[in-house]
DNA sequence: TGTATATATTTATATATATCGATGTATTAA
DNA sequence: TTAATACATCGATATATATAAATATATACA
């Protein structure tokens, strides 16, 4: 995982709101469309929208455009790279589950 | 973990110059004077010092006052509990290292 | 006591960003 | 074609924050 990807996941996971809104999307056990985080959240769709696409480009979602709604899904899959990214870089790698024993 | 906290921590890893600080702490073998940050980026003393004190508040980073001198050392247990936290909340957690195999 | 060093705090500033109303665009349905 | 729905984009605003210069505080040393 580059640099830029890296950061620009920890500044989509940064914002409260915004990571409401992922954990909603990994709590589907299907896609959803978009419209129903503005049900969800007492947000402007516009803001939703400006939400949706700053996860986006972090890779956190994936939109899956189907005539004129847009679907989304939780790429967990990409928030364990940044994790694991992330032990790399404090050297926590290679002891997936490891507890740091020593002091 | 509480609310705040990884809300907290989640902004302290969100700027690029403050998780290169912790990357820096994390990477030293043993503590390290606050003092010797200053000199490896090309900030301000008193830039570095409240990066410290945003890592401190979220619990990333600790402390030791020795006479004129603070020692900081990384957290790294913290970090992951975080990122355990972070699984449980996306609904990855129980499968410590497991790849998300179904699409 | 006075000076030097290490770090924190204060004040100010510039940039980033979360938010929303209004509007644009695309698709569906009538 | 017209109307409705879903979403994106634009423009504006208010708040947050990264940064630094200046100053304060605390400790060490002479």
């Amino acid at each position: 995982m580059d640099a830029t990807q890296f950061q620009r996941i920890a500044k989509a996971l940064a914002d409260p709101r915004r990571f409401e809104i992922f954990e909603e999307m990994a709590a589907a056990t299907d896609e959803m469309a978009c419209g129903r985080i503005v049900d969800k959240f007492p947000i402007s769709q516009a803001t939703v929208s400006h939400h949706i696409k700053e996860l986006t480009d972090a890779g956190l979602i994936e939109i899956r455009p189907e005539g004129q709604f847009r679907y989304c899904r939780a790429r967990t899959d990409v928030l364990e790279e940044y994790m694991e990214e992330m032990k790399r870089r404090v050297g926590l790698a290679g002891r997936k589950g490891a507890k740091a024993k020593r002091t």
